[in-house]
DNA sequence: TCATATTGTATGCTGTATACGTACACAGTA
DNA sequence: TACTGTGTACGTATACAGCATACAATATGA
């Protein structure tokens, strides 16, 4: 379970949860069937309280990537990918990509390199 | 001033302000010299208090991209780009695309689209 | 069968931060 | 000097994140 949360963040850690084990539900390096770990003991790895796992976990269960049962735990489902307006997620997607990339042009990351991490990323995608 | 904030959004109006408008001073849409409005006129355009704007104003004078005075109101300075550790900001970075990148698949939108985004944002970095 | 351990859930509390209301301070200008 | 237009300061209400604690459900083993 590689996740890391900064808890300096603004950013709430559960929604840090979620935002990571998306990023591996999406990946598929967690597959339908896969358990994840109990509330408590991933709370205990990563420093937090379990409510605020377990928060993460239903949120990520409305989501549509879990099944949470007690006892059992969460098992990842099979999940039927919606279908969005996409106008709405292109553009929403544009305008958060320009301004995570504005900050870190703020910050003095050069252009070409921030350029090169975009096409790598975008390389990652199509190869999958 | 091109510039809408998402009163829904779990992001705060303030940093929505800041995020919007470090794009427009990044991609060079205000220039040193520019006038940035009135907190009170730019916080009756977006429907907030302004307070909340005038909050947005400091950050970005914290970071180095305004000059704040009373009466004559927020200019655009010249700022040099901090040198921040690489490393971090390039690991941040990273992540933190692969976040929305992930949310968006999620939401239903193809990976090749995706990788179009990318790429032209990538190719509109380097063509600045 | 039933006790128990292991899992998630529910509820309430506290601290922090966002957004706002209102009064103030400052600086040009008539 | 008075006034107007600008940002500032400070208090308040609210929302929410995170936590503590008690509870509920269920698989398992004696």
């Amino acid at each position: 379970m590689t996740l890391r949360i900064d808890l300096s963040s603004p950013v709430p850690v559960y929604r840090q949860i979620v935002d990571g084990l998306r990023i591996l539900l999406v990946d598929g390096d967690l597959k339908p069937g896969d358990f994840l770990p109990p509330v408590r003991r991933l709370a205990i790895d990563l420093g937090v309280h379990f409510n605020t796992v377990a928060e993460a976990y239903r949120t990520l269960a409305a989501e549509g990537w879990l099944e949470i049962a007690r006892r059992t735990g969460a098992k990842v489902v099979s999940r039927k990918t919606p279908r969005a307006p996409q106008p709405e997620v292109s553009a929403d997607f544009r305008r958060r990509l320009r301004e995570i990339v504005a900050e870190v042009q703020a910050r003095g990351f050069p252009p070409g390199r921030i350029a090169r991490e975009l096409r790598r990323l975008a390389e990652l995608l199509e190869g999958a």
